[in-house]
DNA sequence: CATAGAAATGCACACGTTAACAATGCTATT
DNA sequence: AATAGCATTGTTAACGTGTGCATTTCTATG
C-alpha cells in the first residue's frame, strides 16, 4: 500500500539499488538521475521504511530516557526540564522514548537493537541492575544526575554536596545556629549528598545540632509540609530550615503559614533546585539552582557523538550548582 | 552477536518455523518441543528483533504522545500527568515516544509504519494541520484536551467552559461584583472556553467589568505575576483575580505579596488546573480541577482498545471539572 | 487392512532496505 | 589501438521474523 523505493525505481526505469543509493547521496550515482529520483520520490511522497532500515542496518533511531520511577520521587519540573533539555538536542531522526525504570518487570526488551542509546536519569542506587545492565549489553550509555561508580559510564552529575554546603554556610552567615534540614526520599543519592554538605557546613563552623532537627521527607510536597509541621511542635525550634528540595520547601512554607506564621520573620526556610516556581513563592524562595535542563542537554549531545564516533572518555562530570539568594531567609 | 530463532532452531534441531510458532504460543506445536524450546531461548537469552517483527507484521510497537509544544504554554505539570497517565496504561510492549508537535520541520516520519497509534494532548489549533495529517494517513489516533470538529476523531476533553464558569459564579456568590481575569495563551482552545465560562458567569448575574479587566498572559508564572501587577494598577482595583491557570495564579499572588498586600485579605485570586503544588499555595488555592491524568489513562486505554479491535465510535466525551474551594478567596 | 484425516513439522518466500560484488560503457594513457 | 581505470548502474544476497502451503507421521474409522 504505501510506496517503496522498489515503486520509485519501476517508475524512474531504474534498479531499486540506485535509488536507494540516490536517496541516500551517495556519490557513486550520477547527479542528474539523482535529482531525477528524488524528485519521483518527493512526489510520490515517499517514506523510509525504518522497520526494514533498521534490520539490515542494526539500528532502531530509537534513544531511550530512563528515570528512576515517574512517581513519587520524580517531581514534574525534574521531568519537565529533563525532557526539554534531550528533546532540544536530539536530531528529528530519533524518537525519545520515556520510561520510569521501576516499570519494567524484566529489561528483556532493553537492548542495542531496540535502543541506539540511553540517557538514565538517576535518583537512586536502585537503578544500579538497570545500569549495569545496559552497560553489560554494551548499549551506548550516560547516566546524569547520580555518580555512579560500579561502571564504567559517561556521567554527568550536579555537585549537590557543595550546593548543600554553601547553602548551609549562607544560612549560617545569616546569623543562624539552629538550622534544621529536611532529608529527601531515602535511598535516593541526592539525599545523602545534600545531607552531607549541610553536616559539613554545621561541622566547620562549629555547629551541632539535636537529632530532632533531622526530620526525614520524600522530596514532594505532603512530606515537606508534614516535616515542618513536626518540627515546629519542637520545644527548641529551629530558626532556619533547609529543605533538601523546592518541592519540600513549598509544603513547608504552608505549614508555617497555616500556623499563623511567616516566613521569613518567624522561620527561615531554604529551598534546593530552583524550579520554575521557586522564584513566584512568596517569599521568593532561596535555594540552590540545578542546571538540570542544562545537564540533559549536554548528556543527550555526549551520548549522540558517541553513537557516532563511538568514541569518549567515560568519567563524571561535575556540574556548577549555584546558591540563589532571594527573600525566605531572615538575617538574625 | 545477538541470539536469533536459527540459532536457537539448531539447538533444538528443528526448523526456525517451529521455534517462532512455539515462542508465539501457536496452538500447532506439539506442548511438549514448545516447552523445550522456550527453555533454550530462556537459557541463551533471546531477545526478539522488534525491527525484523515489525517488517514482516506492519507494526512498530511505537506510542506517540505528542504535545503542542514543550515550550511556553505547557507547563510542568501538565506534562508530568499527562505522562504518568499515559505510561500507566500503555503494556510493556508499547514504546512511549514524547515531542513536541512544533518540533517536527515536516511530518514525513509520522505515518503508520512508525506509529501503531498517537495520542495528541492538544491545546492550540495549530496542533490541526497534524491532527489532519496523521487522521488522513490513518493513524489510530486519540485526542485530548481540545476539541476538534473538522476531522472525526476519538476525542476526550474536560469540560473548562463549565468550570470557569462555577468558579465564575463562586466568586458572585462571595460578593465580588469587580471580578478580572488573566487569560491563557493565545491562540489556545482552553484560553477562548475558560473567558467564555467566565463572560457566560458575568453576563448570567448582570455584571459588567471594564475592558481593562480583561489582561492577557500566557499560561506561565511571569506572565501572571506581569498581568496581575497591571490589574494592581488600575484606578478602580479588581476584587477578585480569575487566573486562567495555576501557574499564573501563583506568578499573580506573588505580584500581590510584593506590594505588601495580601491574599486573601485585600485581592481575592482563582486558578484553574488544580496542580499538584496549589493545596500548598499560601493560601492554598481555590480553583479548578482538570483531570488530566484520568484523562490520560482514558484515552491510552482508548487507544490501545482500538489498536486491538479497530473499532471504536469516534466523537467528543466531556470530562467533568470540579471547583475545589480552598483559601485564595475572600467572601465579601 | 486401507484410507481419511488430524497433528506436527519443514520449506520457501515475503517484508523493504542496504551493500558487496559484478557488469557495462566510456575516457585517458601508452 | 589496446588497455587500464573510472563512473555509473544492476544483480544478488542479507538482515530476522512470520506464514501459506507441502510433507510426514500417526491415529482412528470403516
Amino acid at each position: 500500500m504505501s510506496v517503496t523505493i522498489k515503486d520509485i525505481a519501476k517508475l524512474a526505469g531504474v534498479s531499486h539499488t540506485t535509488v536507494s543509493r540516490a536517496l541516500n547521496d551517495s556519490p557513486l550515482i550520477n547527479p542528474e538521475t539523482k535529482e531525477r529520483i528524488k524528485a519521483i520520490a518527493g512526489s510520490m511522497n515517499y517514506t523510509p521504511n525504518y522497520s526494514a532500515r533498521s534490520l539490515v542496518l542494526d539500528r532502531s533511531y530509537n534513544l531511550g530516557l530512563f528515570f528512576t520511577t515517574l512517581h513519587t520521587g520524580t517531581s514534574a519540573g525534574f521531568l519537565y526540564e529533563a525532557i526539554k533539555g534531550v528533546n532540544d538536542v536530539i536530531k528529528d531522526d530519533y524518537n525519545l522514548i520515556v520510561r520510569g525504570i521501576d516499570d519494567y518487570k524484566s529489561f528483556h526488551k532493553v537492548n542495542r537493537k531496540n535502543f541506539d542509546g540511553i540517557i538514565v536519569m538517576s535518583q537512586s542506587e536502585s537503578d544500579q541492575s538497570f545500569i549495569e545492565y545496559a552497560s553489560d549489553k554494551e548499549i551506548p550509555l550516560v547516566v546524569l544526575n547520580r555518580p555512579v561508580e560500579s561502571v564504567q559510564v559517561m556521567n554527568f552529575v550536579p555537585d549537590d554536596q557543595s550546593g548543600a554546603y554553601r547553602l548551609t554556610e549562607y544560612l549560617v552567615q545569616q546569623g543562624h545556629r539552629h538550622i534544621a534540614i529536611i532529608e529527601g526520599k531515602k535511598g535516593f543519592k541526592s539525599t545523602q549528598a545534600r545531607r552531607d554538605g549541610y553536616c559539613e557546613a554545621l561541622r566547620k563552623h562549629g555547629i551541632s545540632v539535636p537529632e530532632t532537627y533531622f526530620v526525614s521527607g520524600n522530596y514532594d510536597l505532603e512530606s515537606g509540609h508534614a516535616a515542618m509541621s513536626k518540627l515546629l511542635e519542637l520545644p527548641d525550634r529551629p530558626t532556619a530550615v533547609f529543605c533538601c528540595n523546592d518541592d519540600m520547601a513549598l509544603g513547608a512554607v504552608k505549614a508555617v503559614t497555616e500556623r499563623g506564621l511567616s516566613v521569613p520573620e518567624d522561620i527561615s526556610v531554604a529551598g534546593f533546585d530552583d524550579h520554575l516556581f521557586s522564584a513566584f513563592m512568596s517569599p521568593a524562595l532561596t535555594t540552590v539552582r540545578r542546571p538540570i535542563e542544562e545537564l540533559s542537554r549536554a548528556g543527550a549531545e555526549k551520548l549522540l557523538k558517541f553513537i557516532e564516533t563511538k568514541h569518549s572518555e567515560k568519567s563524571v562530570v561535575l556540574f556548577h550548582t549555584e546558591l540563589v539568594i532571594r527573600d525566605s531567609v531572615k538575617s538574625l
